[in-house]
DNA sequence: ATTATTAACGTAAAAAATACATTTATTTTA
DNA sequence: TAAAATAAATGTATTTTTTACGTTAATAAT
């Protein structure tokens, strides 16, 4: 390990573990995870306040170096089970931050990726454990380095994403119920929808399976739920159909 | 240098140099670029024949190792004026390339960028000197490692952001006709398009200045140049607008 | 049985996309 | 110098998509 030859960032002797091979006094890869949710009719962020210097106490991304043996998303996957308990989550690259001064007296590349996830999920316990809350994205604070960039470019990769993409579905449960849906895509949009046109739009794609169950959580009539058909989706999707919203 | 560490790929001697910063012996950090260009009605891409071993003789896309003191895009920058003497070249990221098994035994995470060059401005000499060629898309060899994929990707990605910017100008030299703008999108989109429906759509963005100019090389009547409102598109951007085509 | 609450649904109007054929400017050739 | 050849420029009618908008239905709570 080269930390010696870097007394000013003794800081992450805390994060550094022997096998986290791409920490070398050259450049270092690391990627950060911007990771939406989804409760209650808000769009949520997960969040962390560092516990170790520099930016003691500041919020930041979760995130951490690249491993020589992991791919990015793999590094990206497993801080996010670190961090919620999850596994497997559908993640996606953004975009490099590269920039030669974007951290602080050393080179490194942190590779951007979005997730989201079903709040109702997480570990409570793990993600308590680790310092990470969910932030109302309205109400961010102030993030570290350059991590409110890439908050800023993940939302609005989310917004155009979901225009063409079904990705909501990936923020709601398993079930879910078209007004449910319907306030997700008015969460990530920023603006009210009609719901018969909201409904006949996304019921016209043929990727949703109506149930015979209710949601009565929210209405005495109850909603009924939906699936996701993916089998349908990924015919539709090899055929070119736009999913647009 | 490490490179003593790393007996079996010294074939890559021949391509370092001493400020290659981000080659050491643990990860390595390249980008490649996909170039396309647009000529005489098809789309080409610049690609190269290695003239070092391993695989030499083969096709490959032209791509450079990041030094520690430039940004990705300065690297691809860089290569690029390189191969072509062109600068400051429009350029986009389009994702890493980061499985643990991507390269020849050795760890290299490369970032894919990929340009639009106007063919008619890049230098022929340049070009030819490095071993470069443009290939016409449809009939590309096979390249090395994973650069087929970094090409797939590309394409599609060309494919989509054309639809909601207008990037094509990118491949058209300054001033351009409304014909050759038309059979440039028709190269990206693989289709025929109705030139009356094409004008009338991409006039009602705004962003086109007509010139008083003709271009005569194509036809009797001439058709009259335009160029590119670059003030008033960025206008139009802030405000969210899409240039749909 | 009444009230309260949210879910479900259809149609008419406006806007956007598509399909389609003729005239125009200019150069070349007879 | 008139005729022919070539690609550029243009408008309208039809279809499709998007938008705007109000009423009835199912159930739980009172």
């Amino acid at each position: 390990m080269e930390i010696e030859t870097k007394p000013n960032f003794k800081f992450i002797n805390s994060m550094w573990e022997n096998d986290y091979y791409s920490i070398h006094d050259k450049m270092y890869i690391a990627t950060d995870c911007i990771i939406f949710g989804f409760d209650e009719g808000v769009l949520k962020l997960l969040i962390f306040k560092r516990k170790v210097q520099p930016d003691e106490g500041k919020f930041s991304l979760i995130g951490s170096f690249v491993k020589l043996n992991e791919s990015v998303s793999s590094a990206a996957n497993r801080v996010l089970e670190e961090t919620t308990g999850l596994k497997n989550v559908f993640m996606q690259e953004l975009k490099t931050y590269n920039a030669v001064d974007r951290d602080l007296g050393f080179r490194c590349i942190s590779i951007g990726q979005y997730a989201l996830i079903r709040i109702e999920d997480y570990d409570k316990d793990l993600v308590e454990k680790y310092g990470a809350m969910w932030y109302t994205f309205d109400e961010l604070p102030d993030l570290v380095l350059d991590h409110n960039l890439m908050v800023k470019d993940a939302i609005a990769r989310l917004r155009r994403k979901a225009r063409y993409q079904p990705i909501g579905f990936e923020l709601l449960p398993e079930k879910f119920t078209l007004p449910q849906l319907q306030s997700l895509y008015e969460a990530i949009y920023q603006r009210e929808m009609d719901s018969r046109n909201f409904r006949k739009k996304v019921l016209s794609f043929g990727v949703l399976i109506k149930l015979e169950e209710k949601d009565k959580t929210s209405s005495k009539k109850g909603a009924f739920y939906y699936k996701f058909d993916n089998k349908k989706y990924n015919e539709l999707l090899s055929k070119g159909i736009n999913f647009e919203v």
